[in-house]
DNA sequence: CCGTATCCAATGGGATACTG
DNA sequence: CAGTATCCCATTGGATACGG
């Protein structure tokens, strides 16, 4: 209705207000996911074995490489092929699909490297003046206007 | 090493491994959580009060509604300003960081909208053949190549 | 009006043991 | 090698009640 700039975050226009099914909410909830943005970028240059990806993530567990692994192929991000071998062979590798989800993902990269300090520093300055504030326990430290 | 094409979202690459303070990751958590991404969106455009928060959002309790500000404000994100009148008055607004950050996950959402069909359709069909192998259990239907 | 404190159910994720 | 199954603890988040 009004003539300001449009609000380009704004899930609720397109969705309704809240809605649990909304895209964009789906997708963050993947992104969200510990080792689901690792597991794409280890992926995003070459097809990688099952026991690679444990290694190079250094510490996931077996049943959340695993579990994890499946979200993402169920989603058609990656591929799963497995070779009828002895031992057996598993190989991943990203999908097409997958792939145009890396540009999106690496702007929050370069944002969080480019302005974690800030955060950080934001953080300290928060923290800072809440440990000040050490009056009537329920009431934080506050700035009027 | 190699002269292939740079790995874009290779967080281990500058990170040694996974690393729990990786600004991404840190950054990827906020996101991830189910509110923040919706109240910058509500307040990219205009300063708003406590009480139109929790209206807008449609049905966050007020226990998360007063987290996620508090973490949004801690990492400087939004502003918190409290007026001293009767009743009391707390105003809420996105921070010129906030606002940097706004543009990346507008990136997300667009390819969410954009792609949210092709993941559904991948589902589906991820799915159905998961359905049709009822083979033996512990055997996935899987594919030989 | 804008919170904080507490209780409690659901979920997530690691460790471990076992299979084709 | 590449999983699956089970147990179990830590974290999450809603509901509720209370306070400045």
């Amino acid at each position: 209705m009004s003539d300001q700039a449009e609000n380009v975050l704004n899930i609720s226009n397109s969705w309704n207000a809240y809605h649990a099914q909304c895209p964009t909410r789906l997708m963050l909830n993947k992104i969200a996911d510990k080792w689901t943005v690792l597991l794409l970028g280890l992926l995003e240059q070459e097809t990688k074995r099952f026991s690679t990806l444990q290694r190079e993530t250094g510490g996931i567990s077996q049943k959340m490489l695993t579990q994890t692994l499946r979200s993402l192929e169920r989603d058609g991000l990656i591929q799963r092929t497995v070779y009828a071998s002895v031992p057996p062979r598993v190989e991943y590798s990203i999908t097409p699909l997958g792939a145009t989800l890396v540009a999106p993902l690496a702007a929050i990269r370069v944002w969080s490297e480019k302005h974690i300090e800030e955060v950080l520093a934001a953080q300290s300055a928060y923290d800072q003046v809440q440990n000040t504030a050490q009056q009537h326990p329920n009431v934080r430290k506050i700035v009027f206007k």
